[in-house]
DNA sequence: GCGATGGTTGCAACCTATTTGCAAACGTCA
DNA sequence: TGACGTTTGCAAATAGGTTGCAACCATCGC
């Protein structure tokens, strides 16, 4: 019995029931259901890395236009249903919010193949908040992603080393 | 006496003798020493916060091309003389890096004015190292920055609250 | 000091990510 | 079903950043 699917296998976390989800929060902001916002929500719930609006768009295959993708992720993003990451290459991606949890988590990226690792380790909240108190801001969070070179990246050992 | 300056102060750590770092580094990498580069030196010198292209020319008043400027932050980071950093705004900025120094560290951002606070505060080196070794990767760095509401952006409480 | 040489510069065009104006199309609710 | 406000596609516009190219200039050998 064949696969066809057995070329990238997608061990995906489970997001039950995004549309009961969309739709609840939708009605909440008097937002609409629509076509594209199903689409694009089931797009991010096939992938487990998060997406520029790009591959989002690709993977749509021009069931909606370009524009159309940004302005739902900004729609998505400010009801919470969708966290926006920034790997410092002049692109947003953006990720699925599991339901019931902000999103909070980082990732560690490889510089060579773009391979990209969740990650649950967080910067310690005492020394954020410590900080928070020491400099007089409120609300302090923070962005942090983590950079290196994955193990098939790294310039393998010559055999027969000089 | 008037102090002509008194309007903004520039509590500016020292980064002494510039100049000779930058013709130093220029040599070993046998690049030349123009009017352009020794200004953006003496640019950044004089702020203490990380300053985005636009900034710097602007600061510069006409000395050169925006383009130069692009083109000299590129090679001043790879030389190692400046430090890129990254707000999520879109907009690359630079600091100058201290003699003897990598320059690694992060900064506090008010998300309502835009103040840069610079931060001692660091990612956990034993975590960031275990998380190396867990995933495979090789070095590894971070990129992290705070983001908050600085006391003067705070909502006033109201002197008779209802 | 002088001329050859290769790195630099200004300028204008270009690129990529993202945003926006607008008229047509659509989802909802009474 | 019809009215109404929300969305959409399309095309044009922004914004940060990059690049090709000819003129320019910092250096080095003599």
């Amino acid at each position: 019995m064949n696969n066809p699917c057995n070329q990238h296998q997608h061990p995906h976390r489970l997001v039950q029931q995004p549309l009961t989800e969309l739709t609840a929060k939708l009605r909440q902001h008097s937002r609409k259901i629509t076509g594209p916002r199903q689409a694009i929500l089931e797009v991010l719930r096939r992938h487990q890395n998060p997406m520029a609006n790009r591959e989002i768009h690709a993977a749509l295959g021009q069931e909606c236009d370009l524009a159309t993708v940004y302005r739902n992720l900004h729609t998505l993003e400010d009801m919470g249903l969708v966290r926006r990451f920034d790997f410092g290459d002049g692109t947003a991606r953006f990720e699925l919010v599991p339901d019931g949890d902000d999103g909070h988590h980082h990732h560690l990226i490889c510089t060579g193949c773009s391979r990209v690792v969740e990650i649950d380790e967080c910067f310690p909240v005492e020394v954020e908040q410590a900080l928070a108190r020491r400099h007089g801001f409120t609300e302090v969070t923070h962005r942090l992603e983590f950079f290196g070179i994955c193990s098939k990246c790294q310039p393998r050992p010559s055999p027969v080393a000089p």
